[in-house]
DNA sequence: ATTATTGCAAAACGTTTGCAGGTTC
DNA sequence: GAACCTGCAAACGTTTTGCAATAAT
């Protein structure tokens, strides 16, 4: 992580009277060096090896509050919704490898007129959506068209 | 259930050399007759008034059964991803109240520009997508503005 | 010093599984 | 009557909670 981040990150936390400790780090790290999704008992595996110390029951505390901070979103796949992915900007969407587990941040435009013609249609006030989009990775295309 | 949707069913179920059962009934017209999305365990609540032998192993049996033959579709909310909603059509979305529950389904267009776009710039080869809005119903907005 | 945070152990929870008996085709 | 489905009870993995000890401000 960053400097900037570490900082952000203590702002982000300083706001709520919260503070910044070794566990959170290592959530927090773990989460932003994966390049796919991550469940809390991966999570608990991997910020382990940063922190031994760690309780899985710290694990789970530190996502909700990240979550909620922005700095980590939840991420809905076929199989649950259960895991975890870093985010640069708030309110972004994950693209992922139903193959590999890899994902990729995208920001949703074009959601927009969808959203106005729901309203318009059905009269619901609409303030917020999931959206994630499954596929297949350039890498994992490449390995299937191979082997 | 309409005649012809039992009739829908049970050559659905037939397709796969599967049985149309009570048990199955029960869940599908419970579901297909609330407004809302529904938990595993408010569906084996409420089909339990019809059908009161019913388990709640056969609940979750079955609702993964008709969810795979396109009867019913899982619901992601806020909460998380563990309800069922009825749809009329395959492969459609829900538009959730966060403030009673009550879904309506609605059709997606207008996500083939973003689907092409990411596409294109990320290399990803998209097969499908969760999305569902989330907000509050007109019964809701109109009883805030009153109370 | 004050207040938030931690890790543990235990409890609670939702979901799945093995299997004998029952139901549908 | 063959194949499938059911409900029960038990097992399972995940998530939450209470609390005394600890670490951050």
């Amino acid at each position: 992580m960053a400097t900037t981040d570490v900082q952000m990150l203590q702002d982000g936390l300083r706001r709520g009277r919260r503070k910044l400790t070794r566990p959170r780090q290592a959530v927090l790290d773990t989460i932003a060096e994966a390049d796919t999704c991550l469940s809390p008992a991966e999570v608990y595996r991997r910020a382990k090896a940063r922190y031994p110390r760690l309780g899985l029951t710290t694990v789970y505390r530190t996502l909700e509050l990240l979550a909620d901070l922005g700095y980590l979103q939840r991420v809905h796949g076929d199989g649950g919704c259960h895991s975890y992915a870093a985010v640069q900007r708030h309110h972004s969407h994950h693209l992922l490898c139903s193959c590999c587990g890899r994902t990729e941040e995208f920001a949703c435009g074009s959601l927009d007129p969808l959203v106005e013609a729901l309203q318009a249609t059905t009269g619901f006030h609409i303030e917020g959506h999931i959206l994630e989009m499954i596929g297949v990775c350039p890498s994992c295309r490449e390995r299937k068209g191979q082997g």
